[in-house]
DNA sequence: ATGAAAGCGCTAACAT
DNA sequence: ATGTTAGCGCTTTCAT
């Protein structure tokens, strides 16, 4: 019952014992050396043993080694969206500090199904030792009952009931100083295209605005914001809506980039130009905004430090150093201006 | 030296032994009950054993099982760059039909380092059952390697010297589409922006562009051919040199649709209106092509397909039934217009 | 400096 | 129908 491949027999890879064998010592001393660092052999074995690894192209099965010593050197990173550009930034940050430390980083697709869910439980239970959850849209519960098993996990731009360590943005800041840039440009009669209700980030950054806009003495009413899909479902709808109800709308704020570009596209087709009629501002940056025409302004965020810092704290749980829960405040969020915001027209 | 989290102490999980003791059974019979499916036992002893793992919340060692079973229901999908929208589509795909056979996918982002490639190496040895490898950058020796060592695997999207199995999409037959549309609309002054040099999509998708253009009577000389970035990288100067020497140029074909994204940008900064001065077609699919302005016409290309067979070609190999290498043809090709492609201006 | 032996948690021949 | 036993490949006391 050998795994046939149309490449051929798998021969079966060489041992550690295979290598002991060959270098005439036992295995514990071929383990010592072709695993350890510092420990005391004479020249000779040592080099017998190298000697025998190399030849018999030796690969330590790691999964024994992991059964054995409960540590996989391997941390998972849980996206909902693969799509997304923002998780390719926090993978980025990620995977960077994960190397630094010598784990690996593995991705996982949480998207859709109970039975997913169900093997990254186990897949953590043992073939990983942590996880980072960057999922929004994953239940408390799961969470809970994640935290409840004992498993070593940080959440990722969202919180949970309950205890849950989690490394989060400033999206409250970043999305007031959203609202700051179109209030410095003149604007008065802002809209806010809000995030899907009940995800925090997206509550976070309404809340922001919502905020910046009642300091300025400014309101923002019920009538100048909708939520919509963060990949831009519903924003078309959202927008005949504003212009319907409030055609004063000089400017608008979003929850997100793919949002600012939906919104944009809505505004031309029902011609209104942008600049001059409507400003725009979006919220995370990526390459695309400069190629949607005119190019989409919109705020910054550290989502490489987000992933890194996430990272750092998986870690340091593992290494079981106490861990705080962090708002990443370093990089500021900074407006980049492109040319989808200006002045207010006058009339 | 336990695992200290900020959770509080990882109690150690259940084993299959505890459970047998619990049922006051011996561990065989347990691993019978809960792993297989047919197996005789009397209802009484099953109701023990069930009963015993879901009070001790029994999960089993995943790690354990495959040691012993070699097998570990898990493949793997190798991408150079999550960022691309185009890895998203083969992903769903392949997701979709390891799912329907109870199978998990891990991603792995390759894209840095000889040392992450070690690790893929053994990961591939022992914790997955199969690679899927969306690479084309990664060079042919490492695929070589991986085969000399008899592991199970499939390119996509690639080929690679010896006899590597591989699944493939139609780009030659996808690119002469894109420059038939350009033909059918008029044009008969037309460049191609080709993909990196030595990248096999890229090389086939000109050879498609090429073809087309030879078999129309029609040439497509050195000085309306460029090399750029899949990213987008040396398209503006790409297109600078396209209309310095060339300035009767009435339409554009691309190797990708980021390519077509960033050329819309520079024409237009050329003051080249689109489609009315110049037509630009994209290769490839995303729902980014429709936020891009005047939206970008493509041609699709079956990516799920392709990350469906894909997946299939590696677990009928893990399942021992002999693969042929594919060139994935069946949802054809297909134009999807837009507003980036029209009739050649008359002057 | 090196080896013997135990065992991580599981499955699967081989009994009975 | 159930139990006994061996062992996957590795690390790690504990001896010597």
């Amino acid at each position: 019952m050998r795994n046939q491949t149309n490449s051929g027999l798998k021969r079966s890879a060489a041992t550690l014992r295979d290598v002991a064998e060959m270098a005439q010592v036992s295995t514990s001393t071929a383990s010592r050396i072709l695993h350890g660092g510092a420990i005391r052999v004479s020249d000779d074995t040592r080099a017998r043993v190298v000697q025998a690894a190399e030849s018999l192209r030796y690969r330590p099965n790691t999964l024994a080694r992991s059964l054995r010593t409960k540590v996989t050197r391997t941390v998972g990173f849980l996206i909902p969206d693969i799509q997304n550009p923002v998780y390719a930034q926090m993978i980025a940050g990620a995977e960077e500090a994960a190397q630094a430390q010598g784990y690996a980083l593995l991705l996982m697709n949480s998207s859709s199904g109970e039975r997913r869910r169900a093997f990254i439980e186990l897949l953590v239970e043992d073939r990983l030792d942590g996880l980072i959850i960057a999922d929004a849209t994953i239940d408390d519960q799961w969470i809970h009952r994640l935290q409840a098993s004992g498993r070593t996990f940080v959440l990722v731009n969202r919180r949970a009931r309950g205890n849950a360590p989690y490394v989060v943005l400033d999206d409250q800041g970043g999305s007031a100083l959203a609202i700051q840039h179109l209030l410095d440009l003149g604007h008065r009669t802002i809209a806010y295209l809000a995030g899907p209700p009940g995800v925090e980030t997206a509550e976070q950054r309404f809340e922001g605005a919502l905020k910046r806009c009642q300091e300025a003495g400014l309101p923002l009413p019920p009538t100048r914001v909708a939520s919509c899909g963060f990949n831009g479902e519903g924003v078309a709808a959202a927008v005949d809506r504003f212009f319907s109800e409030t055609p004063e709308i000089t400017g608008i704020a979003t929850a997100n980039i793919v949002i600012a570009f939906a919104a944009v596209q809505r505004l031309e087709a029902r011609g209104l130009r942008i600049p001059s009629d409507v400003s725009v501002v979006g919220f995370h940056e990526t390459p695309m905004a400069t190629y949607v025409s005119p190019g989409v302004t919109t705020v910054e965020m550290p989502l490489m430090e987000l992933g890194r810092r996430a990272m750092l704290n998986l870690l340091d749980q593992i290494a079981g150093i106490p861990v705080r829960n962090e708002v990443i405040t370093d990089p500021k969020p900074r407006i980049v201006q492109r040319h989808s915001t200006g002045t207010p027209r006058t009339s």
